[in-house]
DNA sequence: CAGACCGTTCGAAAATTATGGAACCATTGT
DNA sequence: ACAATGGTTCCATAATTTTCGAACGGTCTG
């Protein structure tokens, strides 16, 4: 079957706060996940191909943290889960953000 | 004579730290100081004016927290002390950020 | 079904940050 | 010189965050 359960809670758009997303970034380690992200446009990209050699529960942490702000995506697919940026809504909500976090070019 | 020493050290934009900004900007009450010395421009605002009704010592820490991560200059003026946006050097060091976090007009 | 895989969640310990009272330090005014 | 003012720094405590091993839960393969 396709992924049923696993699904994990995404804030809407609308309910993103700005605070949050701000501290979600200001991690080094964090940030440098979202760069990663940002490299292919729209990539999705296997949990472990991230964060370098973390320990996983670390790794999953931050991702945890990074998407409860809504920052990134996480979803099921087969064994394992793919991550990606939730820049279009990002950018819907926090016009020119990730723009200027990432260092303008896209 | 003029304010000789009180001074305190403010770090070179080239030395800014991007996820040090983000830290800084990512506590609401920091924020919400941000926002105010962003009202007017270039404006100087008197310690005491910032923060609302919280004790001096917090109020201090979290300007030190902002002034350290490069986000606003303290400098001493009489018995008081002015507290401002480095607003021009943020764009320089960071462009679009500052915009960005206040929501584009500002 | 058993076993391997991928990744989340739990739980505990370490580190960082937040908060605020008290002490302290220049500066201004009397 | 003394007192009042404005604000930083010191210190201790509380709260949050970080880190990571271990346990657990789906999913795929044989």
């Amino acid at each position: 079957m396709a992924g049923s359960s696993r699904e994990l809670a995404h804030p809407d758009v609308e309910d993103l706060v700005l605070t949050d997303v701000l501290f979600a970034l200001s991690d080094p380690s964090r940030l440098a996940i979202v760069r990663r992200l940002a490299e292919g446009s729209l990539e999705m990209v296997p949990c472990q191909e991230i964060g370098g050699e973390i320990p996983k529960s670390t790794r999953s942490h931050h991702l945890k943290t990074l998407r409860e702000a809504g920052v990134i995506r996480n979803v099921p697919h087969g064994r394992q889960r793919y991550v990606s940026l939730r820049r279009d809504e990002l950018d819907d909500r926090f016009p020119g953000l990730l723009t200027a976090v990432l260092g303008q070019e896209g």
